[in-house]
DNA sequence: TATTGTTATACTCTATAACTATA
DNA sequence: TATAGTTATAGAGTATAACAATA
């Protein structure tokens, strides 16, 4: 295939990932239906832990919504069993949200299956999986851009 | 970095790829932002064409949504100038929806915007990108898996 | 009678504004 | 007075069910 110059090279290199990324969302939407969740509950359970908690305000901003919207996301998680607030000890206007032990264990699968390589990765041989991981590498990125972006 | 066995190797590969996506999506929302459409909007415009059309029936299909929700969709495309219903010549129950001239170009310039390659993808040299390129080729796919889905 | 599409209606998720309780 | 969070309320987007037109 003709990939004469540095942007159609690049073009054409990204629509072979992204493809690979939209051909595979089917697999993720499926680990969300099998355990009952939506892709909002997904993110919201993203960025809580068992140990620390976020406060509300440290949620609504990384998950980008308003203050009332924080609310009513940790209200359903709590009615899911897979949230609680408690009250923070060095001010008590704010609340911590920490995960309860069913969330953290629902949180470990989803990160688990939401980052499973889909079928067509899989079915590459050894060879080509290493060539594709080395090409890669160039790209990996350590710190965490936006910890609120979980999803494509 | 060690990934000894097939599965982690491909696990670790993925996480480079899925990463970048994930990176690079606020580039994609900008895209949404500048032309003042909403994701949806953009799905809905992706199916769409300015020469058949395409019934409500096989719209609500391919969006996956109710039939109701389509003709709430279409009123919506409609009344922002972009696409139009047209009795289908065949069957007078049912309607052709096609883009306008305003909603083609729009169509043109979204995914032209859409599938435009990332900063970081851009910053890798030429010989990078060759061999990345040639690393993902046993995963391109020809034929549209699911046309509906459009996002990742 | 069956099918295509729309309308009436309700539910979910989102935000804005007003409010409560702390600081 | 300012800030953290919630509540009251409204709007956008979704679905279900009843309906109209046509096959």
């Amino acid at each position: 295939m003709p990939a004469d110059d540095h942007a159609t090279l690049a073009a054409d290199t990204w629509r072979l990932m992204f493809d690979l990324l939209v051909r595979s969302r089917p697999e993720r939407d499926a680990v969300l239906a099998r355990l009952g969740l939506t892709a909002n509950e997904y993110k919201a359970l993203h960025s809580l832990d068992d140990q620390d908690g976020r406060t509300m305000k440290e949620l609504a901003a990384e998950w980008q919504c308003d203050a009332s919207t924080a609310t009513w996301t940790v209200d359903r998680l709590q009615r899911l069993d897979l949230a609680e607030r408690r009250v923070h000890p060095a001010d008590r206007r704010a609340r911590l949200v920490v995960l309860t032990p069913r969330g953290a264990a629902m949180r470990a699968e989803l990160v688990r299956a939401m980052y499973a390589p889909p079928a067509d990765l899989l079915r590459l041989d050894e060879a080509q999986l290493r060539a594709l991981h080395e090409a890669l590498t160039p790209l990996r990125h350590d710190r965490r851009v936006d910890s609120g972006t979980v999803t494509a």
